[in-house]
DNA sequence: ATCTTTCCCATAGGTAGACTACTGGAAAGG
DNA sequence: CCTTTCCAGTAGTCTACCTATGGGAAAGAT
């Protein structure tokens, strides 16, 4: 029916929160989650969600080290870098500004 | 300081709803209401936009026609196709759908 | 015992759509 | 004249999302 996708260029900071929220979490944790919490609005492809973090670990945003599930599965787990929480900080403060003013143009006074 | 970009994704939206506002205008006209809304948050790029009205009149979502601008020079007029005007309606409630969405996530009850 | 489902990771290749940089020209104002 | 403003467009690049595919191990079902 309607799409699910996630709006380019919102994904790190999707990533970032969950993290936050979360703690430390395996990437189908992470994507459970946003599917969770945004009522399975948005579903998080695990062939865009796998190569993020890779991304992520190479800007330094996020650390990663391979551990057990509680579902007793080999998984790797993320959490996030004192960079990746400002980073996450800046996200939002730019995200929320953008819609704003997207906003305004959309409905205007 | 701040990023000016236009959101992958929303620019369509922005130009149907620009047009939808303006009635019948030229490029330069639909960029300068977009930057004018936002209050300059956003600035459509010619290299974006342009290219964008081609896609959109192959889509049928606009037509454009020749004619003389207020500063008596050629310009391009676009105007909302019946199309265009669905098409903007569905874009307006995807993307409600979506913000509203992501900001669950990101802002968790 | 085997089958299916769920859980978990990752890469390759395609594509859309934004960007920069550039070309081109006519009108107005200095 | 020269510069600025107005107006249109293309070429090429890049980011980042997608689909499709290929693993593989644990748990539950038949």
């Amino acid at each position: 029916m309607g799409k699910m996708e996630i709006p380019p260029g919102t994904l790190y900071m999707l990533v970032l929160r969950s993290l936050d929220e979360l703690g430390p979490m395996h990437g189908y944790g992470i994507a459970q989650y946003i599917e969770r919490m945004s009522s399975a609005v948005l579903a998080v492809e695990e062939g865009s969600l796998y190569p993020a973090l890779q991304r992520m670990l190479i800007k330094g945003w996020v650390k990663a080290e391979w551990g057990l599930s509680e579902n007793n599965r080999r998984a790797r787990y993320y959490r996030l870098t004192a960079a990746g929480r400002r980073q996450l900080t800046e996200e939002i403060a730019d995200f929320q500004r953008v819609m704003e003013a997207i906003v305004r143009v959309i409905q205007p006074a």
